[in-house]
DNA sequence: ATGTTTGATACGCGGAAGGTATCAATCACC
DNA sequence: GGTGATTGATACCTTCCGCGTATCAAACAT
């Protein structure tokens, strides 16, 4: 069965002529009879009671009467969904975000996007930086709000903002007091870092630098989130390098210091597909780029190591 | 846009690889990629983004994955229905009752076909046997239980039951009290009859017994339904003759007396247009016969002037 | 009796659906 | 890093089916 057959049963039971029906439907009356029979014949079932001047449903055609048009209307739809779809105007976007990104300037890009395409629906995911670029490879996100660097190629992105790496410490840690701090007075610290599962290569601009200076400071606990992390750093078990913004609520027990000159700078960057044509999508990307544009700074160039 | 179409489409949006969709739809791959290319172009939206080594939904895509197993769901529903109504199972049967008929015994056949055809919902019409012959004709009634004559040929009908005719008078009515009535005691009497319009021809048979004994009654009053007419005559208004079974709720004012030897029967007969192959009706109307088994008597010729 | 109307039938054409062979691009693997 | 394997696209051909024209048979109107 075909929306060709529905189209046409439903000119003639709504016309109960043949011959204006095949009129409606700018067709010549014999394959109009044609199609119909080789309906009811697929159908095993008669549709029409025919004679030479009347056309009648049958109980079979009148519940196809029904049925079709059902059948119709839902393709009818579906052809102006895809317009509109193609159009950007409905759809659903699955954006993820780290949870340092999940501040205030971006609740208000996502507000005043959803005023525009209030048809889009927006599907955020809370998910760290290795696990969005898994569910972009595996086509679960059409855009991550992350870290680099990027896992893997085939993916685009915009830098967003960046924030300086600073020093976390517990308040009771001899680097807490120092005036100034020293890329060698990291030597031989212990570290409290992301796993790698779920930040991956975040801590290898502070670790080139120590290693520029002769220090090595080593891993010696590892987390699944920020928070986690700080609370562990507060509780004295070892140092990190982290994101300034991340721990600007004062947490108790928890120092940040500014790192040597020429400390390394998180950025914050949205990351897509490569070749993903989505209008929905695109647009999507023009409200972060109009909503980040204070800060951001367009480069031709990655500033940071890609892959 | 075709069935088809969508059933393509699915099957490659649901592998996201035209080589495993084309198998599963024991096709080959290049017209199954001539195919989605043809919706693509048709709905103007691509629905895929296609490397040599992947596919992947676009946002139209998306949406029309959702909307394309709509429409199949409704297109299967719509083919499942079919059969079942041309089994007979499911479908409406538009019922036509005169008042009369509307009896006890009608509602246990009612009641029985209901219980084993609880898919085919029942229609019922209270209307006049003219009306039901219009609405026949129209074919807005699938079945008509109603009173001869028919009104125009193409139509098939069976015997149910039938009831001797009788004559109603008011208490106060000369013939009221006679001991036995002739033909001839109806000369000039007023009639309170049926409009034609209504029933048409039920008086015929009567008629034809007056005029054989010399008596012409005539038409004093017309009606439009039973009740009325019972009430003209009780409050004196000339006399008539009815059907046995309808006056006999006791009605205040009203007397039935037995018509003279060779008195006309009335049948109750079920109608439909002749060719109607419904199996629904024909279960309806076997549910009919074997309800009135016990009265009906099956005959060959009609029994009485067919149109 | 004749003409008109309606759906069915016969038949030919063109286009579209489907098959086969092949290509280009990418990935896997040694 | 070259080579074979895999995947979707392209080219080309065949088949079939949807559509049009011409015509018929039946039923109604005149």
């Amino acid at each position: 069965m075909e929306l060709r057959h529905l189209r046409y049963f439903l000119a003639v039971a709504e016309e109960l002529s043949f011959r204006k029906a095949a009129e409606r439907l700018h067709l010549a009356q014999p394959p109009l009879s044609a199609q119909i029979k080789g309906l009811e014949e697929e159908l095993g079932a008669k549709l029409f009671e025919r004679t030479t001047r009347s056309v009648r449903l049958t109980q079979a055609g009148r519940v196809l009467l029904e049925e079709a048009r059902i059948v119709l209307a839902a393709a009818e739809r579906a052809e102006q969904r895809i317009r509109k779809a193609d159009l950007g105007l409905i759809g659903t976007l699955r954006i993820g975000v780290i949870r340092p990104a999940a501040n205030d300037r971006l609740a208000a890009i996502l507000r005043r996007f959803r005023d525009h395409f209030s048809g889009v629906q927006l599907i955020l995911r809370d998910l760290a930086s290795t696990e969005q670029l898994e569910a972009l490879r595996k086509d679960e996100l059409d855009l991550g709000l992350l870290r680099p660097p990027l896992g893997f190629p085939e993916l685009d992105f915009v830098f967003l903002e960046e924030s300086p790496m600073v020093l976390a410490t517990s308040t009771d840690h001899p680097l807490a007091r120092k005036r100034r701090l020293e890329w060698k007075d990291f030597d031989k610290q212990p570290l409290v870092m992301m796993h790698p599962t779920v930040q991956h290569g975040y801590y290898d601009g502070f670790l080139a630098a120590c290693a520029r200076c002769g220090a090595t400071p080593y891993p010696y606990q590892y987390t699944h989130d920020v928070s986690t992390k700080l609370w562990l750093i507060s509780a004295g078990f070892g140092i990190a390098p982290t994101t300034a913004t991340v721990a600007e609520s004062g947490r108790p027990g928890l120092v940040l210091r500014d790192l040597p000159p020429d400390r390394p700078m998180v950025p914050t960057i949205a990351v897509w597909k490569r070749g993903t044509h989505s209008p929905a999508l695109e647009s999507f990307k023009r409200f972060l780029i109009e909503g980040f544009s204070d800060v951001s700074t367009p480069s031709t160039a990655p500033p940071f190591p890609v892959g």
